[in-house]
DNA sequence: ACAGTTTCCCGTAAATGC
DNA sequence: TGCATTTACGGGAAACTG
């Protein structure tokens, strides 16, 4: 049984940028008859595009160290301008074989269309063939084929995958909730990664992408740690938390902003109603002033006249705070003689006419 | 009588960093009698050093539209490794002239080493020599005539200069406190710009120009409004603040850490005494986190069963904290329906013998 | 080992192309 | 004109080098 497709390395490797180094290498997985003449293979590219190589195009096979002696050779500091495919030539045995398809980009700001390409293609075909061809010509993915390769895209590259509640919020964000059983569901390419999210200026990947890089980079061990629920859709979060005690709270990815994290709690309200309120989505530059377990443990609401209290008490469905987060508190002490140590303290100011949201209205 | 000298271009403009695009321009400045052939200039480089050039290096002058019809010719997009010098000829007339001795880096880290050699040789001669020569065969600069460049600096990268308490100041800190007049000192190369300050990781130098930059890139109205007193010794400070009633501060340029600015407060203490309380200073990193004059707006410091407290209330000498910073305060009040906007208060947690706790219980 | 330099390249901003 | 793509380069870090 094929898994979904996963990466061998975590770093996308199948992607590169125009002027940024790379490595490739040829390993000959055919044990051959001893042959007293060198193998030498030389590196060709598609006739379309470009490339500048900084050493000889041209090498000789070597016995690789690390492996079990089989012959290869790596070709280093190559760099392109653009090129879609790298062919290598065994010179001396007429063999030829082809690299992946490559997608080429000229700054990081595409990582994330390209990537949506490679596993795309991963998906669809194991043939070396050209990527938009692929595409345009396959019929689309399954729902329960793309969300078990989404799964793997987050336990690659954080250390734990999507669960059921969450593909499922994922599966109605991209097909709606009219469907009784998404799985079955083809999602286009273009629903992907192309068309923008209704009211929004942003694909579903791309949303999806920025979040993945914020885990990895500002929320990795409370990722791992199962403390953030983040897939959730308003009308569920509301279905969470409209019954619990106030000062339960879980953690969201927003769905307005890219790359944002919010806290939604239950704040107790004068008419008895349970009310929820959320804060401004936390992007990666805050999360760089301060780590996101610090603001949970110091945030404060200021209200008229009340004293300024951390809201968040109980995290959903009802663990006290600080035994979810503590062992993510950063004490950052900095000793500083003879100065007076200072940090941030992340705090709102609560405003009855602005800051509630009105109720949503469940919508099956 | 010659002004100590003064950048015409306030981004550095003799510094140039390999791989990064600069332009050169050549200026006939004789009138001469028509020529009706074409004036051809070319740009050569001196031989010890790699050039790569964009374009072509031979260009034919042309009537200047901005000037008084003199004849010019300016080079775009060259691009050097390295070079000392740029000499251009021209062809048709067998003149020649050269350019100012350039800096060439290979990264922005070596600005602050480069722009002081500029600055030396600026100081020490007209004539274009190698710098090195210069800064080695010239007897050295006395503070007088450096002390006057410094704050041309200042006034140039930011629009507002040393006076002549903080240039006192500075002086004490490269030739010490035993001169009785420094004006008449002369300041070795070494001293300014090679040697570390004792005790400290770096030069004299590079501590001022770091805090030039942080001036420049996040207190430039607070410092040209005068608000920031800046260079001051602990001696005087603490003359300064001793007398003066509780809650009396002055903004401070740090002298232990790079790029890094701080207030001292008066404390009232339970003795009677004044204290003085330094903030840990901040640096730009945590000043693109929030802008200082609203971390003077809102600083508090906690103490153990004290309310919560701002200490800030009169810059000395004595001047309403508000009625000074008011017009500087940012209100980047973010509308973020249907979330509640947040931001960052700045708080020190006061423990009589110094030790910060991590996790302050706060109430603002 | 180490300090002064240079290379590498991400990520933001500006420029360019379509 | 607006969006997609590329170029430019500051700045932090790694690699290099004498």
């Amino acid at each position: 049984e094929k898994q979904p497709w996963m990466p061998t390395h975590p770093q996308k490797p199948l992607i590169i940028k125009t002027g940024v180094q790379f490595t490739t290498k040829v390993r000959l997985l055919v044990k051959l008859p001893e042959v007293d003449y060198q193998l030498k293979v030389k590196t060709i590219f598609d006739k379309h595009r470009q490339f500048f190589i900084l050493t000889s195009t041209t090498k000789v096979m070597d016995v690789e160290e690390s492996s079990n002696g089989c012959l290869s050779v790596e070709f280093r500091h190559l760099v392109i301008s653009h090129l879609h495919w790298i062919v290598c030539v065994c010179v001396s045995l007429s063999l030829q074989t082809c690299s992946f398809p490559l997608v080429v980009i000229s700054n990081v700001s595409q990582l994330t269309g390209g990537w949506a390409s490679i596993m795309w293609y991963n998906m669809l075909t194991d043939e070396p063939r050209v990527l938009s061809f692929i595409i345009l010509s396959n019929p689309p993915p399954l729902w329960g084929q793309l969300s078990e390769v989404l799964s793997w895209q987050f336990s690659t590259f954080t250390g734990r995958g999507l669960n059921r509640e969450q593909l499922c919020m994922l599966g109605e964000k991209l097909m709606g909730t009219a469907q009784a059983s998404h799985n079955e569901c083809q999602v286009s390419w273009s629903k992907f990664c192309k068309e923008n999210i209704p009211g929004k200026p942003f694909s579903f990947w791309m949303w999806l992408d920025f979040i993945l890089e914020l885990i990895k980079k500002h929320l990795l061990p409370i990722w791992n740690d199962n403390c953030i629920m983040g897939f959730v859709s308003k009308e569920t979060e509301r279905a969470c938390l409209k019954d619990k005690e106030p000062g339960t709270f879980l953690l969201r990815f927003s769905e307005s902003h890219l790359g944002g994290i919010t806290f939604t709690w239950v704040k107790q309200s004068d008419s008895g109603e349970a009310k929820l309120i959320s804060v401004e989505p936390y992007t990666k530059s805050r999360l760089s002033a301060l780590p996101f377990a610090n603001i949970i443990r110091d945030y404060k609401v200021i209200a008229d006249g009340e004293v300024p209290e951390n809201p968040l008490k109980f995290l959903y469905p009802g663990i006290p705070k600080d035994e979810s987060f503590r062992r993510h508190y950063n004490s950052q002490q900095s000793k500083v003689f003879p100065y007076i140590s200072s940090t941030w303290i992340p705090i709102s100011t609560f405003r009855p006419d602005n800051a509630c949201r009105p109720a949503p209205k469940m919508c099956i």
